[in-house]
DNA sequence: GTAGTCATGTAAGACGTTACATGATTCT
DNA sequence: AGAATCATGTAACGTCTTACATGACTAC
């Protein structure tokens, strides 16, 4: 379990509440969690329970209640241990690949079309990587060092869409005709 | 679950035993699943009781006796409708990034110490995928087109790794000293 | 004799998603 | 009137991994 890693990260930035945590996975693709409450908010108990974080609630006019979470000495302890570990390979979970592995019974018609399909949504992926990376600005960035990060992590997403469809056209190039 | 037509995919081009699909699983990278026992037979029972395959007890001397499963009519007309489907985005849960994103309390050689062992990681990860081209056989190469389209796959595995490397050697020389 | 391979299967638990449940307010 | 946002939480289910269970044979 990495997801309560990933919140500890953000809180040991600034406080949050488990709804505005949720809305911030929802639209991270580093932080791939699809943004659901059931893992937020459990996570947000058990760290709770287990002393890691603290739980304020905060009162406000017309609106529900919101509890602000924060981390704790012990919290971050725990998360500097955590990201001084060894890091893990990324994991990848390619689908497409699966469908080009059986794409023996395919017409070379039915193989293009798959392929363009395929190409099409990396673009469109790339796309919202740059746009989410213009709007982005829900990071630390009080330091040269935090900013320099946080574009590079961008770069990261983009630059593997980028060689994603590099990677693409040398399949359509070399696609034989048979 | 998508295992289902992964494992329909490789039935496509021959049949398997349980014991052969666990070990193709777990020596590919395309083929993500662990190669845990539970998943690979609870699948095959439930491909089969849904007549997508059919079993074939082999007996064997002196070694406990196979099932050996193939492709149904059923099974194929299901495998084809899927790879001609839609296909999705890869999904890339990469942990180092979160630690990178959570990297603001560490010291500048903390920092480069984590970078280099995410760096080491990418190179034998990388090697091992050269290696893994090099020696493998498992997968149908009847046609030219079949033939190209493993190389390619195993090409993405490759440039993946050589994407996230060139990325780091980016992060390293921008990294300010701070 | 200890570990590894061949071969199949089950059980328990971790991780992740979708859907359900509630209820006020705000926007179209 | 209906949908969206704010806000928290639970239930059910699907996916994935680790570990358990059995048993014969092989290699060091």
């Amino acid at each position: 379990m990495t997801i309560q890693y990933a919140i500890l990260g953000l809180l040991s930035w600034k406080s949050f509440s488990g709804y505005e945590l949720k809305k911030l996975f929802s639209n991270s693709s580093l932080f791939y969690w699809s943004g659901n409450n059931n893992q937020i908010y459990v996570t947000l108990l058990n760290l709770n329970k287990e002393k890691l974080v603290t739980q304020e609630i905060q009162q406000q006019e017309n609106l529900p209640a919101k509890k602000i979470y924060s981390i704790t000495k012990k919290g971050l302890t725990e998360l500097k241990k955590w990201t001084l570990a060894n890091p893990e390979l990324p994991e990848i979970r390619n689908a497409f690949l699966i469908q080009l592995a059986g794409a023996h019974f395919l017409s070379h018609e039915e193989l293009l079309d798959l392929i363009s399909r395929y190409e099409e949504e990396l673009y469109l992926a790339l796309l919202m990587e740059r746009e989410k990376a213009k709007r982005d600005t829900d990071h630390p960035n009080r330091t040269k060092r935090e900013t320099f990060l946080w574009s590079m992590i961008n770069k990261n997403f983009e630059s593997f869409y980028e060689n994603e469809i590099k990677w693409l056209t040398l399949v359509k190039k070399g696609l034989p005709h048979e």
